[in-house]
DNA sequence: TATATCCTGGATATTTAATATCCTGGATAT
DNA sequence: ATATCCAGGATATTAAATATCCAGGATATA
């Protein structure tokens, strides 16, 4: 079982951007350059993105992305779900409908309790990962990341904001 | 991201070999006919649970599969972890040390924020799977499986066992 | 002891999903 | 007018999940 890893992609995307000056943008192109990704597969995350309204995209020379809500409005979750998908990781088969002890299908009406298992576990992650924001992932970035690192980034974005 | 379809297979069969008289066992090719799955795949899964001491198996005519634990000391984890391995779904690549702004790996000790949060909603998902014993799903059987069905597989498993 | 049954593990094929690139068309700032 | 950038479709490549088959070893039974 493995998430797309788009989603690390994005999600670091959105803290440098969540970095910007308001109203500024950067572009698909420079945001695989900061994070040493490919330009061309990160634009289709980042259009997920956009689908779902996490970041809006403006056209054109001086365009690129920007968030689209306040940092305390974007959950892990909401970028899994972007990425990812919202379908669970367990899929009931229906297996119990199977086989030679199985009724006909209209005596399934409520999921088995093996699904039902697996859904309180998804749950719980799904429980886990909204109550992360990226507000929260920011608020951390002064005692989680090297100032060295810090510094770079901030030069980086400096120049290439002009 | 999704799971293996084996670890419904596998529930599914664990929750059928429970049911069994002390010491009887049941084929792969019989836990393949109930639940109407290919015989030659779920073999590869029940290997998995083997090596993971959740199943024993015995050889030769009359051999078969039987639980190799108490059925309280089962987790739908233990299943997981046997079926889908260990692997959490986020796997971090690290980009962090990739780009303008990189540092040089040994700077990177401690796991970046974001790998931090997505390690607690596995950790959230983990710790729901791991409070699901299979004796707890065998003890809802009676209110959540249709009396027909219950019927009919003590019928089958008659059967076979001969 | 011959035979039939059954698990084990390796080899291999098939299918499906993830990863990745490219190109055309439309928007827009300069 | 031109250069930059996003949107979305088409397509290629890679990796993983799904699935089958077979040879080898164990064992109950006749």
């Amino acid at each position: 079982m493995k998430m797309s890893g788009g989603v690390e992609w994005s999600v670091h995307c959105l803290s440098l951007l969540a970095s910007l000056p308001p109203d500024r943008t950067l572009s698909a192109k420079r945001l695989a350059e900061f994070h040493g990704i490919p330009a061309a597969y990160l634009t289709k995350h980042l259009q997920a993105l956009v689908r779902d309204n996490i970041l809006e995209s403006i056209p054109g020379p001086r365009g690129g992305f920007r968030l689209s809500r306040a940092t305390e409005q974007i959950t892990l979750l909401d970028v899994v779900d972007a990425i990812d998908g919202k379908r669970p990781a367990f899929r009931c088969s229906e297996i119990r409908q199977r086989g030679p002890s199985a009724l006909g299908s209209k005596c399934y009406r409520r999921p088995c309790g093996i699904a039902a298992a697996f859904a309180n576990a998804d749950a719980a992650w799904r429980g886990s990962l909204m109550n992360c924001t990226l507000s929260d992932l920011i608020a951390e970035i002064p005692e989680k990341v090297d100032p060295r690192q810090q510094k770079k980034s901030a030069a980086w974005l400096k120049k290439v904001l002009g």
